[in-house]
RNA sequence: GCCGGAGUGGUGGAAUUGGUAUACACGCACGACUCAAAAUCGUGUCUCGAAAGGGAUGGGAGUUCAAGUCUCCCCUCCGGCACCA
C-alpha cells in the first residue's frame, strides 16, 4: 500500500495547477460570475499568521466550490504593504522599506501557495507599487477637486522625546509606545476627507447589504446618527446667540442651566471684557488638560460658571451659562441645554447647586394589585404619610384585616387642601396620633396605577409623600369602624421592605428620597408643557418634536459621531500626497500626466525633529515649478495613511495591469460588487467603512457602477493560543504554520481549521488536537487504497451494498456539506464528512462512482489529496474543474424510521416504522409497545401527540 | 455605563430552530498487534445508583405534552464603543 506522503503531493499538485492555470478569472467571461475577497495582508516580518489561513481557507472553500458550480470565479490576492513597522524596521537597521517589502511579500507568497488557496496569481495587486499608487494618488486627486479634501487644523499625538508623530495605536493612554514616555498632543495643520459628507448614506445603504447583523450595528453605531433640535437662545447683555443641540428634548421644559466645552472657540467671545474670565478660562485650560492626559479615564464631574446668563427660548427667564467637563466641543453644537431628567446633567446640578427643575413624574404600576380590566378608573390627588418614631426610627404602618396588605398611612386630598393638612388629617382619623412634627415633603409627586379592591375601583394616584416625627404617643380614640380595618405597627424601612404584604409600588422612590439619594427621574409622566400634560414620556416624541418645530422654538438638526478622516501622515512609506504649494497660486494638484509622485531614496527615515515627513528633507525632491504659473514652489510632504490603499483594492484586482485607468469600466460591471467579503471584525469600523465612503464617491463620479462595494461581508473568529491568550510575539505563544505544513501537511492544516470551531468565534490553538482531521486524511487515503471493487457488475455486491448505509449516508452528506459551506458552517460539515468515512471504513468497501462524490465534496476542503486519489482513479482533468456533487432525494430517505416514545415528556423507548406507516397507527403501535406498557399500565391517557418522523409522548 | 456575543463532559464543540442533550474530534483508561515503543485497530469514558431508576446544558422563576433552545430576573466571561447631550 502507497504511503500518505503529503509532502510529495501538495507540491506536486501545486506546480501543476500553478502551470495550467486553473485558478486563473477569465475576463468578462460569459457565465455567472463569483467574486470572492479577502483581506489582503500587511506582509509583516513575522510571516504568515494562523488567523489568516482561517479566513483565507474558508474562502478558497466557498470559491472552489463555486468554480465547480460553474461560476467563473476571481479570488484574488495581493500585499497591503505600506505602514508602520516596515518603517519602524528601516529607521533601525537603515534597510530601504521596498527592500523589505518585497522580502516579507516573498515569504507570504510562498507560504500562501504553500497552504493550496486558488487564489489568481496574475492578478496580486501592491499597494506600494508606483503603478498601483498612482491611481490611489489620482482618487484622492478627484476628492480633492470635488472639495472632500481639505486642510485643517487638528491634534496629533506627539512624543517630545522621541521627536515623533504618533499614530493612536502607538500613543494609547498617552504614553509612547517606543520609549514609554508621556506624549502630548500638538495641533497641525492636516489634510482631512470629508466622509461626514457621506454619513447619511454610509448608514443607510447598509439596508440594502448583506452584512453580519453584528457589523451593520457596529457601523451604524460608530457613524452615530442622531436626530435632534436645535434651540437657539440669546445671551443676556451681548449681542451672542449660542444654539444647543438636543436629542432628548421631550423634557427640555425642564432645562435650567447651559454647558458649554471647555476648548469651545466661542468661549473666548463670551467671556470678553468680563471679570470672571481669566478664572473660567484657566479653569477650562485645566479641564482640557486632564482629558488630554487621562482619555478615557477621566470623568470628573467638573466645570466653572462664565458669569452668563442666556435667555431660555421656551420662557423659563434667564439661565447660566457653565463650562463642563462632560461638553465635547465635536459633538453637535458643542453647547447643551440642560435639565434635571439627564443623568450627567443631574449630577453636575447637584454638585454646584444649580437650580433644577422637575416636569416628569414618575409612574408606578403595582404588580400586586394591577388595574383590572374592565373595571372604573377613578383618579385623584393623594398623601402618603411617614411618620418616624424619632426613638428607635421605625416607620408607622397598617397592616390590613380584611386583605393582605401592609402599607403606610394612605388618603385621598380633599379639594384644595393642602397635603401637609391632608396627611395630619388621615393619620389622626386612622391612627389617632395627633401630635406630629413636618419634616419634609418627599419631592414631588408620583403617578400610581392599581386596583384599590376595598372600594372595587382602579385608582390612578398622584401621590405626594409626607415625613413626619411623631413628637408623643398621645393618641384620640379612632372609630369602630377604623379598628375594624387595619392594625397598627412599627416597623424599620429595612423590615418594611421585606414585608411579604407590602402594597406600596413607590417604596423604593420614597426610600431614595428619604435617605436623600436622588436620582434623576428619566421615565414617567410629562407635567410640562401643558399641551402633554399627563403623557407618558417615551410616546410623546414624535408629536412634541412637530410641536415644538411648528411653534418656531426649535429646528430638526441631524448629527453624527462620525468625524473627518485626518488623512496626513509625517511619515516616509506612505503615498506622497500629490500636490504643491505655490506662493501665488495656492494648493495645486500634480497633474494626471505626472503621476505617480513617486517616494525618493532618503537617507534616514526618521521624521525630523519639528514632526516632519522625511521627505522634507530632499530639497530637491520637494523644490518643484508651480504646474500652474511655474513659479518656484515647494511638494506636500505628508503621505497618506495605510487606509488609502487599500480603500479600492479590490477594485484594482478586476484590471490589475491597466495603464489608463484604475479599471476598465467593462471589468468593473462585470466582476463588481465583490459577491462575498471576508475579513476580521477589526476592521468593520475603519477600512470597511473607508473603502465605502471612497467607492461611493468614485460612484458618484460615474466611474464604478454600483452603489456599494460588498454585496455580502462576514467574519472569522480570532485564533488564541492554546491558553486563551491573544498570540504574540512578546508572549512567544504564535504558531508557525511552515512546521505544521511540513509535519502534517496543508490538507490537515486547512481542515483543522475548519474544525476547530464555528468560524465566527473565537477559538484556542490546540496542536494536539491536529492529529484528528490528519487521521481522517490517512483513513480516506486508506479506504482508497484498499478498495477492490471498482468497476462492479456483480449482482451481489450491488444489493449488498445498495443495503449498506454508504449510500444513504453519502447522499445525506452532500445535501449537509452544500448547504453548511454556505452558511460557513464548516466545522459541522466536516465532522459529517468523518461520520461518512467511518461508516465506509466499517463497511468496508464502497463504489468507485460513489467514492468519486466524496472526493469532489471534500475537494474544496483538501485540495491536494483529492486530486491525487483523482487523477490516480484515472481522471484526466483537474478534480477542482469538475461538477459539485449533487444529492439524490431518493436515496436521503429512508424506509424505516426510528420514533421516539415518551411518556409524560421522558422517554422511554423506541420504535421503528415503516416510513409510509400513518399516524393512527403509530401511535397504536406505541400505545401497545412493550416498552411502554408497564408506564402507561393502570392510568388514564390524556393525550397522545404525535411529532412526525421523530417522537411520540403519551400523557398520562 | 451603553451596544453586541457567549456560558453544554477532562478539552474543542454538536443538537434538523421547541421534539432522543453530549454527534464529531482531542485526551484519558483498558485490550489487540509488537521483543518493546510508536503508529494502527477495538472497547469504554456526564453524574449518583448494585439494580430499578433518578439528576445534569452558569443560577433562579415562568410558559409548554415537551425547554440547551422561548419569556422575565440575576451571575460570569469575551469583543466593540465610551462624558455623543
Amino acid at each position: 500500500m502507497k504511503k500518505y506522503d503529503h509532502l510529495k503531493i501538495e507540491g506536486k499538485w501545486q506546480k501543476e495547477w500553478d502551470k495550467k492555470k486553473v485558478y486563473q478569472a477569465k475576463n468578462a467571461g460569459k457565465g455567472k460570475k463569483f467574486y470572492g475577497l479577502v483581506e489582503f495582508p500587511y506582509p509583516s516580518g513575522a510571516g504568515l499568521h494562523v488567523g489568516h489561513i482561517r479566513s483565507n481557507t474558508a474562502m478558497d472553500i466557498i470559491s472552489r466550490k463555486r468554480r465547480m458550480e460553474g461560476y467563473n470565479v476571481l479570488y484574488p490576492m495581493g500585499w497591503d504593504a505600506f505602514g508602520l513597522p516596515t518603517e519602524n524596521f528601516a529607521i533601525k537597521t537603515g534597510i530601504q522599506p521596498a527592500i523589505v517589502t518585497k522580502r516579507n511579500t516573498d515569504t507570504f507568497r510562498k507560504q500562501l501557495k504553500s497552504m493550496g488557496f486558488s487564489f489568481d496569481w496574475s492578478r496580486e495587486v501592491n499597494t506600494t507599487d508606483p503603478a498601483y499608487y498612482k491611481w490611489t494618488q489620482w482618487i484622492f486627486l478627484e476628492m480633492y477637486k470635488k472639495g472632500l479634501a481639505y486642510k485643517a487644523k487638528s491634534e496629533i499625538n506627539w512624543c517630545p522625546k522621541d521627536k515623533i508623530g504618533l499614530a493612536n495605536e502607538e500613543a494609547i493612554g498617552g504614553v509612547c509606545d517606543r520609549c514609554g514616555g508621556p506624549t502630548e498632543k500638538r495641533v497641525k495643520e492636516q489634510w482631512m476627507l470629508a466622509i461626514t459628507k457621506y454619513a447619511d448614506r454610509l448608514d443607510k445603504d447598509l439596508d440594502g447589504v448583506n452584512y453580519l447583523d453584528k457589523i451593520k450595528i457596529q457601523q451604524r453605531n460608530w457613524i452615530g446618527k442622531s436626530e435632534g433640535l436645535i434651540f437657539s437662545a440669546k445671551v443676556k447683555d451681548s449681542d451672542i446667540t449660542i444654539q444647543t443641540f438636543s436629542a432628548h428634548y421631550e423634557a427640555c421644559f425642564a432645562d435650567t442651566f447651559f454647558v458649554i466645552a471647555p476648548d469651545h472657540p466661542l468661549l473666548d467671545k463670551l467671556l470678553e471684557g468680563r471679570k470672571e474670565k481669566d478664572a473660567v478660562l484657566k479653569k477650562a485650560k485645566e479641564i482640557v488638560q486632564k482629558r488630554d492626559t487621562q482619555g478615557n479615564e477621566y470623568k470628573d464631574v467638573d466645570g466653572v460658571f462664565t458669569g452668563r446668563y442666556a435667555i431660555d427660548p421656551l420662557g423659563n427667564g434667564e439661565l447660566p451659562i457653565w463650562v463642563a467637563s462632560f461638553a465635547l466641543k465635536d459633538y453637535g453644537t458643542g453647547i447643551v441645554k440642560c435639565s434635571a431628567h439627564d443623568e450627567r446633567d443631574f449630577a453636575f446640578a447637584n454638585k454646584f447647586n444649580i437650580k433644577i427643575k422637575e416636569i416628569i413624574i414618575p409612574k408606578v404600576v403595582d404588580k400586586k394589585n394591577p388595574p383590572q380590566e374592565g373595571k372604573e378608573t377613578v383618579e385623584r390627588n393623594a398623601i402618603q404619610a411617614i411618620i418616624i418614631n424619632p426613638k428607635d426610627q421605625k416607620v408607622l404602618c397598617l397592616k390590613w384585616k380584611k386583605f393582605p396588605w401592609t402599607t403606610l398611612v394612605v388618603g385621598g386630598i380633599e379639594g384644595n387642601e393642602d397635603p401637609i393638612l391632608a396627611a395630619r388629617r388621615e393619620v389622626l382619623e386612622e391612627t389617632g396620633y395627633k401630635n406630629l412634627k413636618y419634616i419634609k415633603t418627599l419631592g414631588g409627586q408620583v403617578e400610581s396605577h392599581f386596583y384599590a379592591a376595598h372600594k372595587g375601583v382602579n385608582r390612578k394616584a398622584l401621590f405626594t409623600a409626607v415625613v413626619f416625627d411623631l413628637e408623643n404617643e398621645e393618641r384620640v380614640e379612632t372609630s369602630a369602624e377604623e379598628k375594624s380595618i387595619h392594625d397598627i405597627h412599627w416597623m424599620t424601612w429595612d423590615e418594611l421592605g421585606k414585608d411579604k404584604n407590602l402594597t406600596c409600588s413607590e417604596y423604593d422612590i420614597w426610600v431614595d428620597r428619604f435617605f436623600n439619594k436622588p436620582h434623576p427621574v428619566m421615565d414617567g409622566v410629562l407635567m410640562e408643557p401643558l399641551e402633554f400634560k399627563g403623557r407618558e414620556i417615551h410616546e410623546v416624541r414624535s408629536d412634541i418634536t412637530r410641536w415644538l418645530v411648528d411653534k418656531g422654538f426649535a429646528t430638526k438638526k441631524t448629527t453624527y459621531k462620525l468625524r473627518d478622516w485626518v488623512f496626513s501622515r509625517q511619515r516616509y512609506w506612505g503615498e506622497p500626497i500629490p500636490l504643491i504649494n505655490c506662493g501665488s497660486c495656492g494648493w495645486v494638484p500634480v497633474p494626471v500626466k505626472d503621476l505617480p509622485v513617486t517616494l525618493p531614496k532618503v537617507k534616514s527615515y526618521a521624521p525630523t525633529d519639528n514632526g516632519e515627513s522625511p521627505l522634507a528633507t530632499i530639497s530637491s525632491w520637494v523644490k518643484v515649478k508651480c504646474p500652474n504659473c511655474k513659479g518656484p514652489a515647494t511638494r506636500e510632504t505628508d503621505t497618506m495613511p495605510n487606509w488609502a490603499g487599500s480603500s479600492w483594492y479590490y477594485l484594482r484586482y478586476t484590471d490589475p495591469k491597466n495603464k489608463k485607468e484604475f479599471a476598465s469600466k467593462k471589468n468593473l460591471k462585470y466582476f463588481t460588487p465583490v459577491d462575498w467579503y471576508n475579513g476580521g471584525m477589526e476592521h468593520t469600523t475603519l477600512h470597511l467603512l473607508y473603502s465605502r465612503f471612497w467607492h461611493k464617491f468614485l460612484y458618484d463620479l460615474k466611474l464604478v457602477p454600483t452603489k456599494e462595494p460588498y454585496a455580502k461581508r462576514t467574519s472569522h473568529g480570532m485564533i488564541l493560543a492554546e491558553k486563551g491568550e491573544k498570540m504574540s510575539k512578546s508572549k512567544g505563544n504564535v504558531v508557525n504554520p511552515d512546521d505544521l505544513v511540513k509535519l502534517y501537511g496543508a490538507d490537515t492544516l486547512r481542515m483543522y481549521e475548519m474544525f476547530m470551531g464555528p468560524f465566527d468565534q473565537a477559538v484556542s490553538w490546540s496542536t494536539e488536537s491536529m492529529i484528528g482531521p490528519r487521521r481522517f486524511l490517512e483513513r480516506v487515503w486508506k479506504i482508497y487504497q484498499s478498495m477492490t471493487v471498482k468497476n462492479p457488475k456483480d449482482k451481489k455486491f450491488l444489493a449488498d451494498y445498495a443495503a449498506s448505509s454508504v449510500e444513504n449516508i453519502l447522499h445525506k452528506t452532500i445535501k449537509k456539506v452544500t448547504e453548511d459551506i454556505e452558511n460557513m458552517n464548516f466545522n459541522t460539515s466536516v465532522s459529517s464528512m468523518m461520520i461518512l468515512v467511518n461508516e465506509m471504513d466499517k463497511v468496508g468497501y464502497v463504489k468507485d462512482s460513489d467514492f468519486k462524490m466524496f472526493l469532489q465534496m471534500l475537494a474544496p476542503f483538501a485540495p491536494h489529496i483529492t486530486e491525487e486519489i483523482w487523477r490516480d482513479m484515472g481522471e484526466k482533468k483537474s478534480i477542482h474543474l469538475s461538477k459539485w456533487p449533487k444529492w439524490n432525494k431518493s436515496k436521503i430517505i429512508d424506509d424505516e424510521v426510528k420514533i421516539v416514545v415518551q411518556v409524560n415528556g421522558k422517554v422511554r423507548t423506541e420504535i421503528m416504522v415503516s416510513a409510509d406507516m400513518d399516524e393512527e397507527s403509530i401511535k397504536n403501535k406505541a400505545l401497545n409497545d412493550k416498552g411502554t406498557k408497564s408506564w402507561i399500565d393502570g392510568k388514564e391517557i390524556k393525550r397522545v401527540i404525535y411529532v412526525k418522523g421523530r417522537l411520540i409522548n403519551i400523557v398520562v
